[in-house]
DNA sequence: GATTAGTTGATACTGAGTATCATAAGGAGC
DNA sequence: GCTCCTTATGATACTCAGTATCAACTAATC
């Protein structure tokens, strides 16, 4: 797990300026453990500090994406939403009825993948691989209430 | 492959109406062998008819996906694209250079899905695997200009 | 042909994300 | 600590995809 400190030196050798704005940014993105998008930043943000500005949060979560610190998800309304990258290459399964994200990780798909750039002649670069369905406590709900 | 007649034919029997814009639309969608965003059939059939509205467009589009004679693939920009769906369950690999779409059957991820249901709790559903990566051309040109 | 319920298109709107630009502020060098 | 230059900021206005509304229209059944 990185740490705000390591993330905003890493900025810094990168030739980016170490900002309040960033700082706080960074701090916010690493509490977060669910998906969330730019406008819940911004909008959790703007209570904590009002002046902040809409185009600081979305340039900031690109800073971020590009740093590796965090990954752009696509969400099924087309928008994105980001996530802490934690080690590893991960994946989320989202929950059809309550949202709920989880992770899991082990995706195996090197022989899919391997077969598929054989079919195609693609050279496959990166996969994008999202599961839906019914988290635990939606199963059990969905029993009583048939959908 | 659908014909234009079998597709209005089964929205008849889905009980909605066979109506013009709605058979234009058909006839445009079948045409096209590539991913298509819905912008691209409102501007292609405003030249052909001044009077079509966008959101019959928008409108037709998610008829045509309930109906599987579309489906919808996820564009990096974040926006949708179309695309028209063969038999059987298939997956695309997006170009990221040129756009190019291939698609590919047999994905084969039911092993992997058992897993994960056991990892998360989740009852999965339904799954969606999409690749990105460069098509045979452009693995060529990307050989002389670097990205 | 009359009826009626689904469909259409114009319009205005929303929400995500971007462009612009004057102002603010980080930080390197002194 | 101060100066200066360059990057970053935030307000604003904008674009673009997609949606909501609603009066007018029309397909399809009788």
């Amino acid at each position: 797990m990185r740490t705000v400190e390591a993330i905003l030196e890493a900025m810094h050798e990168r030739g980016c300026r170490v900002t309040g704005p960033r700082r706080v940014i960074v701090e916010f993105v690493l509490e977060q453990c669910e998906p969330f998008s730019a406008e819940d930043v911004f909008r959790a943000l703007r209570r904590v500090q009002q002046t902040i500005g809409r185009a600081t949060v979305f340039r900031t979560l690109d800073l971020l994406a590009e740093l590796g610190v965090v990954e752009r998800v696509h969400h099924p309304s087309g928008t994105h939403r980001y996530v802490v990258s934690s080690d590893g290459h991960r994946h989320h399964v989202v929950c059809i009825r309550c949202g709920r994200v989880a992770e899991f990780s082990g995706c195996n798909l090197e022989p899919i993948l391997a077969s598929i750039a054989d079919q195609t002649r693609f050279r496959i670069l990166d996969h994008w691989l999202e599961l839906s369905g019914l988290c635990q406590t939606c199963q059990g709900e969905t029993m009583a209430v048939s959908r």
